[in-house]
Order: structure tokens, then sequence, then C-alpha cells
DNA sequence: TAATTCTTGACTAAATTACTGGGGAAATGA
DNA sequence: TCATTTCCCCAGTAATTTAGTCAAGAATTA
């Protein structure tokens, strides 16, 4: 699980379209102008959104992009998968030998943290998201949750 | 909050510091051979982490690096901060004036997300990645864990 | 038919990542 | 003092990724 800009680039188009969706559909060059992106780059972020089946694209006059599925069921994970390619980034291929016995207990935690946070993207969606932003408070409810929630993490539970 | 293989060289690295501190100083040279990991390379990311008062360096034979404070004091989203430069990544500047209304909008949408992501990673301690590589069952305590706090999201409550 | 919009592919510039190499400076031990 | 070990700092560079351009074409609507 990678966070780059261009994952961010995907997941504001993604929740653009999730905003502004009253049932039709949106061209891209709109997109494009409301976040100043370009649009051709915008294109190849959507094909691989496409294949990924996020999206939905129809042509000709009046088309545009549509959300492959319902809001509620993508996931913020989903949107950065599709377009990030997850290049391997084990360095090892998934074999546990790079070097001596310690080498890939280190692989193993940066995987269980890195789990950790792609658990916590999947379990966000886009709706989820389009809600927090509408509701306005919701970052401070976030903040005080994920206080509550995480500190057992640091006392030793584990 | 960016999460490239940087962060994660970084990461690694500060784990095998915690890992094998018992108190002495570990050669950077150690390090770099355990992960096979160009040593000048890693000698760049310590550089930042230095400067980031996150290690400390000492020269000489029997000289190396240890941890600049306990492990429970040091999270992960301190080592990739260190590294990362966090390049702004606003496109704006801060200024709420991109595109028209809704253009930061979704700026705004991105950043609380990415708060979240940062809180998280803020939350997880060297210490606690030590623990939890040690207990070997901890993944799956932690997965529970994020089910049952991650379902209030996704049904409505905000 | 003409306009619109997605779709595809090739190509390029800029930035970042990962790495190399060299020349020190400080500490230690002989 | 001198050699060795280690951090420390800087300059450069190849590979990769990001971000963007350009052009041709396919499907749809009016």
């Amino acid at each position: 699980m990678r966070l780059t800009t261009k994952g961010r680039y995907a997941v504001t188009a993604m929740v653009d379209l999730a905003l502004n969706s009253t049932g039709g559909r949106i061209a891209l060059a709109e997109i494009a102008a409301r976040h100043d992106i370009s649009q051709s780059y915008l294109e190849q972020l959507f094909a691989a959104l496409r294949r990924s089946g996020l999206v939905d694209g129809t042509r000709g006059p009046g088309g545009g992009y549509q959300l492959g599925r319902a809001g509620a069921e993508i996931s913020v994970a989903d949107v950065i998968d599709a377009v990030d390619e997850s290049v391997d980034a084990t360095r090892c291929g998934g074999k546990r030998n790079c070097r001596g016995d310690q080498g890939c207990l280190t692989h193993d935690l940066w995987e269980s943290l890195s789990s950790q946070i792609r658990q916590f993207l999947s379990s966000v969606s886009l709706e989820t998201v389009v809600k927090q932003h509408r509701a306005g408070t919701a970052p401070q409810v976030l903040h005080k949750w994920l206080k509550t929630v995480v500190s057992p993490l640091n006392s030793g539970v584990l």
C-alpha cells in the first residue's frame, strides 16, 4: 500500500464523482477543470479505474463517467490500488530468504504494518468521506474516536 | 503523509535498531548488511533521522547509532516524516482559491483523510511494532480490533 | 453528418528514488 | 603518534515514477 499524489488525484476525482452524481454522468473535462488537473493525465487514471470496474464510461454527447457501483461499496483502498499497480515492494518477491534469518523478519513487520493501513483505508468508503465532508464536524468525532481506540495499543495490551 | 519505499527503508532500519538495541550501539554497516540496503543510501536516511533527533550517532570504533529516545516515544509517523520532507502536496499552498468554490473543498476532504492516516501512524510506536512482532499472534488481534472499531464508520453514525 | 465524449497508445519533461564515490572528522587502541 | 573504525557530508548519476502532451480513433447523440 503506497500513498502518493497519484492516488490522491484518483481519490479526489472519485469523491468528486460521488459528490456530484445525481444519477447523471459527468464528463472528464468537468472534473479536470474543477481540480485543475491535466485531462489527459486523468484519462490515464480513469483507464485504470475503469479496468478495475470502479467507474463506468459512456461516450458521445451527454456521456461521461459514473461510479461503477454504489459509493458505499467503494473504499479508498480500492481506488488507490487501482491506480498504484502495487509494485511488489518486497524486494525478495515473497521469498523468505533475502538475507540470513532476520532480513525477512523485518519484512514481516513492515507488511503487518502496511496491512493495518490497508485495512484502515478499506474501511473508509467514498460515501463515508462524502458524509464526513457534509457533516463538517465529523473530523473531530473521528479524532475522538481514534483516541479512545488507539490507547490500548500503546498501553501494553499486546 | 506519503507512504513510499523510502519511508519503509527508514522504518525497517529503525525497527532493527529498536530490536537489537541492548544498550549498545549498532554500526550502520550492520544494518545495511542485514537488510541488503546500500550503506551510503542508509547514511542519507540516517542523516535526516539524526536531524530530527530520532537517532544518536557516535563515531570511532565501537561507535554506531542508538535511538534518540525510547522506542515507545517514537512513532512510525515520526520516522516517515523525518525522511519524506513532506513536499507541501496541496498544490495551492494552503490558499483556498485554487479553482472556484469546489476545488479546495475536495482538498479538505483529502487532508482530512490524510490526517486520519497520520493519526493512525502516530499511534503506532516502534515499541508497539516490536512487541507485535514478538507476540506473533498480534496481527490477528489487531484485525479483530479494527473490525469492531470500524463498523460504526460505515453504518451511518456520522 | 457533425459534434461530443470516451478510449488507446506513444512519447516527453520533471521529479523522486536509489545508489556510487570521495573526502573528511572524531574516537579508539596500539 | 598513527592506523583503524566509524559517522558525517557533499556531489553526481542511473533508474523509475509522476505528470503531462499529442494524436488518432470509436461510439453515441442530435
